[in-house]
DNA sequence: CCGTGTGAAACACTTCACAGCT
DNA sequence: AGCTGTGAAGTGTTTCACACGG
């Protein structure tokens, strides 16, 4: 675990090392929820109503925020194009973040596909896929290149964050060249456990698990669902 | 670095049992480990080597593993083969449960055709689309079928996991009639957060909050090249 | 000796309650 | 009056260190 990356002095410098992970995990629900809310053309919002929308405690959506800095105004509530455009800020959403995805597979096509990605300021900028029937093919305007460019592809478009969509057993082949190409920020797809030198991030993202952890309170839920085999 | 965040997200949560929240979690990420240790014939394991492969403190998974009842042997280590029978077990992986799939596109697509479902017990039982040019097609086996069959499709699977896929706009509204037809466990796909009556859980996955997360970690190491004013 | 199992300490996060600004 | 901002209390999780059994 990284802790100490603003080791910055004593000084009264505004202390930005300190926001805890949980609440950099809200901040895209919130910022997300905000955007629905500047779409609709609300002007303020208090932190009751914004708490409610977003699913959290309205005590637990100020503290996340103050830890930001302070964005509301006593009486009032939050502007909402303002705290838009701070937490965008503050999650680096003002950048264009280039993007690349290895794996051109049914979920490497989701993602590539997705339009979440370009609305939240992230750009497709390379499709690598290790099948050469897929080579050349176009997905969501980018022309799919062998394993042997990634490393190129990678450098080209200087691409801090990828995205590894292959099977498991690839994965960390994927993640070697990634890593070495230059890239710091790698999301995993695939249910592989990823070993990175210091100073690269990765997130997991693994749909079995999360079905795991349904299926796991539901049992609970049910000892005896109809039909078991113990 | 690593991303020690675990996930509070959005959705309805709520920690039930003995077992702490975190550490059904991380069983999955064990189970998966211990699957392939067993596929390779290893034997036993100690919890060094175990939580080395899984990327977690040798503390942490003896705490964990404790909490289930304790399956090791002192000065040996674990059988690798028990330890999975229990973990699967505790899961509740040994039932196959029955999943639907409601949005059959990119990513429905992805899902449906995901291996790691059916190698952990999930069996796709349903596909629905609201687009008609999709209905009557047969994706991984299973013929999508309209809206107007959610409902009964659930029914009559029985199936307690529903998996939303939808866009964002339509995703309460498959909630409420998946819901409604008795399915109380729900995994969200959807950039949007779901209101469900208590007793139903749901889990959701943004692969923008993601990626955001990543991007607010790149953007802290690197001093932004433009667009930012302190 | 080993490595597990576990109280207890340390840490992180959430919730509470109210002070303070508008 | 209303709502944010925040110390402090409460809760949950991780880490430590060592006792215990094979």
């Amino acid at each position: 675990m990284d802790q100490r990356v603003d080791d910055r002095g004593p000084g009264a410098r505004r202390a930005r090392g300190g926001v805890p992970d949980a609440t950099i995990a809200r901040l895209p629900l919130y910022h997300r929820v905000l955007a629905g809310l500047a779409e609709r053309g609300v002007a303020t919002v208090s932190s009751d109503a914004l708490a409610g929308t977003a699913g959290v405690g309205p005590a637990q959506l100020r503290k996340d925020l103050s830890l930001l800095g302070s964005y509301g105004t006593r009486g009032v509530g939050y502007d909402v194009d303002h705290l838009l455009a701070q937490i965008g800020h503050e999650l680096g959403l003002t950048h264009r973040w280039p993007v690349i995805v290895v794996g051109v597979g049914n979920l490497g096509r989701a993602l590539a596909n997705y339009g979440g990605l370009a609305s939240r300021g992230f750009r497709l900028v390379g499709l690598i896929d290790s099948d050469p029937q897929r080579v050349g093919e176009v997905v969501a305007g980018v022309r799919v290149r062998p394993v042997a460019d990634l490393g190129r592809v990678v450098a080209e478009a200087q691409a801090p964050i990828g995205i590894i969509a292959t099977p498991a057993t690839a994965a960390q082949q994927v993640c070697d060249v990634l890593v070495a190409a230059g890239c710091r920020s790698i999301l995993n797809f695939a249910p592989a456990v990823l070993s990175v030198p210091a100073g690269v991030d990765t997130r997991d993202v693994d749909l079995a698990s999360d079905l795991s952890i349904l299926a796991f309170h539901e049992q609970r839920r049910s000892p005896t669902p109809e039909g078991v085999h113990a």
